[in-house]
DNA sequence: TTTGTTTTATTCGTACTGTGAATAAACTAC
DNA sequence: GTAGTTTATTCACAGTACGAATAAAACAAA
């Protein structure tokens, strides 16, 4: 939250990369990062130090085919513990254990809607989920746990504000999880942490401005600027999703008609292709991925209707996009989530309505990436962001 | 463009304030800045070496009624010389001549319509009317322009690649302007430069993040993340007039139909008022201030089909305002520029709109101000980051 | 085995920035 | 005058980063 101090930040960067990159030794730490030997070499002694790095034992070496003195990588101690990630869907809840190193342990999902639970008992389940998976999957050392999940999160204070996937408002959902499971727990918006991951997976996108449009259980928006998530006044992300494009659209979760998410998340494709059929509107949940699979499918055979409501819901992608566009003026644009499964579905009238809404000049600045990734990325955002957290304040530990 | 070292920053700051707040003895530099009298006494050493600031004569002391060593309080240099900075409208170019301590010395509007012109003329001509402004002003000492338009300015290269109130595309407009009066010439989208001037003028704004929506000619956004602008891939602010709220909405300047400027502008009203007579529709020129106040006047008095056009534009700045906040979630709102005479009119329906799109804790994150302002006070801005400029690049030439 | 060669890592001296504390300066009050 | 008060500068020091020199650890060649 309060600015990284100059040491901070090379600290962080170089934690950074050897998360992403794996085992570095020190030369290779300066080249990536555009450091001099002798900062690499003074940051990592006191990283070995406070027993945060290890340097690796130089016996252990690849083929005997090169020169000189041999590199002696640097990794992350086994000791320092790991990191629950949770992003808690509509009626799914993704958990990954992750050790200090960024490296997955285990992942499991859980089927279970929190929707209809009581704050209390609600904080109970999760709690009960975390803790169980956390011991079936043999970790002791669980230093924090990173929730990600839609809406309206509050990141500092670790509040809820509002969610389509809890029934309570303003629910102080870290302290109350902290609490039960006797660990920080850190908050995040579901989008936000979608767009770390990737913007992790793709040095382009760590530079400049890049916004990850995540369409899949809702729409959310995650902006970074420099690799780092824009945080707004108070809560992460944005709700993008809510936006309300028209006037009277089709009806959104939030209780509004028309917003981007009435066109183009999974449950609102899925109510509207059973409206087609005459079926009963279903339940707001999340569709399987199975039943969108179908939906999908049969567009792509022809059926007209179904072509009509990816239509629809492709004109709303462009609109968002040049929205985006126009607002943000973003290099990178990130369409993921598992709405991108049907992108060539949505494809043509996403492209004419993002040409009717921006200038070829402004459309050019921005590259348009389609990364196909699924909700379980998700938690490799919020537990990467909570890594972070958890060497600053081992930094300021020691510091003070 | 570059970041900032840790001193240039300093320098800067310290520079800003004294812009701001007019001479400063050393000791108040630091209380404002936060920096301890060592480092202050060591930045106006450097600064008034340089030439760049001078110390007041302790003679012509304020009353002798304090204790203690008088304040000797800092000042710009004379011999600095001096900025114009310049806005073109769509039928008025605002001139402003500042000189290097933040003062204007001068300041006239021409009635001069550059959309007809081919890019050279156009250029000719602006270079004259900057020209004969800066002499006729005695002014023998400018060391740049600052120029402001509508549309999508380059600020880095200097490029308009599209405005409405040019008629060229592309146009390399800082170097043909620079050419023409052999002096540096900076560009900035104008909404940008507005919110630069009024962030100057209120310290709340300049901290957090400050989303500044000007109405009048046209409607543009600057967007301020701590006081500083916000920069895009390219282009400075966004064309967010341009956003398509109704997808079959009145017809915009900018080809398209039913962006936010097409009912907000006030030549969008003001050609709206005339339909309902049934008059001529009139060419999309600036209307003058009288007819535009005619129009609110008549509106207050109740005629109902002009009530009718200013809820509509309350409901679509309402929406623009929602859209802001969802996707930057500001500390502030800045609504500014000519169009807020009219906002007893468009109040109501603004707030609505507002408010049946955005959740209420989203809402009560941002302060809406309303700033009257009128597009003169935007040269202010582009000269005083034209001002910035010049000091860095002071400060550059003497380091190499 | 010894002596280079090559690459990696550390150490050392230096430069820059920013700070607290001590000191100097410049005035008023009595 | 002298004491008191506020402002400005100086000085010693700490933190950070860097280039250059040096040390370390391997392989290659004689």
């Amino acid at each position: 939250m309060l600015p990284l101090s100059s040491r901070e930040s090379a600290r962080r960067r170089l934690l950074d990369a050897l998360r992403r990159e794996g085992p570095l030794a020190r030369v290779e730490i300066g080249q990536h990062l555009g450091m001099s030997p002798a900062t690499v070499s003074e940051l990592t002694a006191s990283l070995i130090d406070e027993g945060i790095l290890m340097a690796e034992d130089s016996a252990d070496q690849s083929p005997g085919l090169m020169r000189g003195r041999p590199k002696t990588r640097l990794y992350f101690a086994e000791t320092l513990g790991s990191v629950v990630g949770v992003w808690t869907g509509f009626n799914r809840i993704e958990l990954r254990l992750v050790d200090s190193a960024g490296r997955t342990r285990a992942s499991r999902h859980v089927e279970r809607r929190l929707r209809n639970l009581e704050a209390e008992e609600l904080m109970d389940v999760l709690a009960q989920t975390i803790a169980t998976f956390a011991e079936e999957s043999g970790a002791r050392d669980v230093k924090a746990v990173g929730l990600a999940c839609q809406g309206y999160v509050d990141t500092r204070d670790g509040i809820v504000a509002w969610s389509p996937v809890l029934g309570t408002r303003d629910l102080p959902l870290a302290s109350g999880l902290s609490q039960r499971l006797g660990k920080p727990v850190l908050m995040e918006n579901d989008a936000s942490a979608m767009a770390f991951a990737i913007a992790q997976r793709n040095a382009d996108l760590r530079s400049g401005r890049t916004a990850c449009l995540m369409v899949g259980d809702g729409v959310g928006l995650g902006f970074l600027i420099q690799g780092e998530l824009y945080r707004g006044a108070r809560f992460g992300g944005s709700e993008f999703g809510h936006v309300r494009l028209r006037r009277s659209g089709p009806q959104c979760r939030c209780g509004g008609r028309g917003c981007i998410e009435a066109y183009l998340a999974d449950y609102a494709l899925h109510r509207d292709a059973q409206l087609i059929d005459h079926r009963p509107a279903p339940t707001l949940l999340l569709p399987s991925e199975e039943a969108m699979s179908d939906i999908v499918g049969q567009a792509r055979a022809g059926d007209p209707a179904l072509l009509n409501l990816f239509h629809a819901a492709g004109e709303v992608l462009g609109d968002a996009v040049g929205i985006l566009i126009q607002t943000l003026e973003p290099d990178h644009i990130v369409i993921c989530g598992p709405g991108t499964r049907a992108m060539d579905l949505l494809r043509p009238s996403f492209e004419s309505a993002l040409e009717s809404q921006t200038i070829p000049e402004l459309r050019a600045l921005a590259t348009i990436h389609v990364v196909e990734s699924s909700m379980d990325l998700l938690t490799e955002g919020v537990v990467m962001q909570a890594l972070r957290d958890l060497d600053l304040d081992l930094a300021r530990l020691k510091a003070a």
